[in-house]
RNA sequence: GUGAUUGUAGCUCAGUUGGUUAGAGCGCUGGUUUGUGGAUCCAGAGGUCGCCGGUUCGAGCCCGGUCUUUCACCCCA
């Protein structure tokens, strides 16, 4: 006898943990339909090949890899040995497990390049796997949900993404959320309008952590990487912005003069909010933060990053523009822009706000009881006339004590039990018992129907 | 990858300077009621103290290793 366990950073999701996903699940698929996305699934495993220098030298480091199948030393050699897993590693394993949708994506769109008609919007909710070091609100095994359109340049996709994170948060109840969007541009121009051309990636790196570590500290940090005083002073009046999208446009207006890569980058976002409004929709929940950085390697356009507020819960959702999505795989000139929803996190969210229905979504509504065996035979014809009617409708299956029946429907938090008993037999009713007040009443089916049916 | 931290019954946790047979609450099983669940009462089952090794006359307790949990950093969802 072994105890049994699970690898680290993985878990199982029970049935009340699945009825809560699904329900965030449904919520975002149905969005993402609602605006034309198309759902596509890529394998659990991908070729080395494909994962490999795609996420720098850490990402490499976190992928699952798959031992090749069969003798899988046979390609080594005694000299091998010595060099380290590192220098073998393409003798022993051709395979990994996905570490992102975004990659296996491209390939896709590589691949079925003569089939696809661009622009091309696709969905995909799939688990990754990453060898990271579990903590709290991360695993090694998690589900991403992303939406990305590719193969245009077009500003409504952003306009859109905005559209389809409200829509989706209404949905669930979420009403107290900020998206933040800036734009890489912006970034850019504001690393050369403080005199550190070309500097934007280490700036990004150090403001990202503003809200966490404060502003002193992101001084210190930028010091240690290379700016100068004169550009820290240059660059403090853009770290207490006042709220409003207008005025902060206007703030920025003047410290991009001089950039033209800064003033496109506004005119960019200045196009989304004009789309938006001509949508007939206000800017209510958006925040135009141009300090927002994101994992900027890879995003050339918009950023955004989504949060909930009150909660001790980071970004539940995040995205941007990029270009060249598909150029490492040999289709240069695809751009695109993709967002991604967090669900283990949205899942945190609402249970920490209690935003989850509290109605049973999809359990049984009915529990068909019995005394004897003449009283399960009664109620094995009444389970079928149940069940055509649309009543999610169980049969307790053993012939026993009807406390232990009662029990079973207690413990599973069942709102009705039917009884079947002589009496109900004879007359062709039930006997149901509404278990959370205790009243019972004796119905014919159609009553019994019409009863459940009203009780939804 | 760096530095901490956790592990005793199904769950939450006690367990004294190392000392006989490792405890509690909740939960579980059966009964109190042969057509009625949640409450009360009664009885019962359930543990290789994460795992491996060491110190000791003696280890749940001390030491080493390992796995696991949680947390910070790095990075990220």
């Amino acid at each position: 006898m072994q105890k049994p366990s699970l690898p680290k950073g993985t878990r199982d999701f029970g049935p009340v943990q699945m009825a809560r996903r699904n329900y965030i699940l449904d919520a975002i698929k149905a969005t993402f339909q609602l605006f034309g996305y198309q759902q596509i699934e890529t394998p659990a495993m991908e070729n080395l090949s494909t994962l490999t220098g795609k996420y720098g030298d850490e990402g490499d480091q976190l992928l699952f890899k798959i031992l090749n199948s069969g003798d899988f030393l046979k390609e080594l050699s005694a000299e091998d040995l010595p060099k380290g897993s590192g220098a073998n590693l393409n003798k022993l394993s051709e395979k990994g497990l996905r570490y992102d949708l975004t990659v296996p994506f491209a390939r896709y769109v590589a691949m079925n390049r003569n089939e696809l008609s661009f622009p091309f919007k696709r969905y995909q909710i799939q688990p990754v796997w990453r060898a990271d070091r579990p903590q709290k609100g991360r695993y090694r095994e998690f589900y991403q949900c992303d939406a990305d359109v590719v193969g245009t340049d077009s500003l409504l996709c952003e306009a859109e993404i905005i559209g389809m994170i409200r829509q989706v948060f209404t949905k669930l109840g979420l009403t107290q959320y900020s998206i933040k969007i800036n734009n890489r541009k912006i970034l850019t121009g504001i690393a050369e309008s403080i005199g550190a051309d070309g500097k934007e990636g280490p700036l990004c790196v150090a403001i990202d952590k503003l809200d966490k570590i404060g502003w002193e500290k992101v001084q210190e940090e930028l010091q240690q990487r290379g700016f100068e005083n004169d550009s820290l002073d240059r660059l403090a009046p853009l770290v207490n912005l006042k709220e409003g999208v207008s005025d902060r446009m206007e703030v920025l207006h003047g410290f991009l003069k001089n950039s033209p890569t800064g003033l496109q980058g506004l005119q960019e976002l200045e196009e989304v909010f004009g789309l938006l409004e001509r949508m007939g929709t206000n800017l209510d929940h958006v925040d135009f933060d141009p300090m927002l950085a994101r994992g900027l390697s890879y995003y050339t356009g918009a950023i955004f990053e989504v949060k909930v507020h009150g909660v001790s819960i980071g970004s539940v959702s995040g995205g941007g523009r990029y270009d060249n999505l598909t150029g490492v795989f040999g289709l240069p000139g695809v751009p695109g822009v993709g967002f991604s929803f967090g669900v283990d996190r949205l899942y945190d969210v609402l249970e920490e706000l209690e935003l989850f229905p509290t109605d049973r979504m999809e359990g049984t509504q009915l529990l068909l009881a019995h005394f004897d065996q003449a009283g399960f035979d009664y109620a094995l014809k009444c389970l079928p006339i149940m069940r055509d009617a649309g009543i999610r409708t169980e049969l307790y299956p053993e012939v026993c004590k009807l406390k232990k029946q009662l029990e079973y429907a207690s413990k599973k938090d069942l709102p009705f039990v039917g009884i079947c008993g002589d009496e109900e037999i004879a007359t062709q009713t039930l006997a149901v018992k509404a278990l959370a007040t205790g009243t019972q009443e004796t119905l014919t089916l159609k009553e019994v129907i019409a009863r459940l049916k009203s009780a939804v």
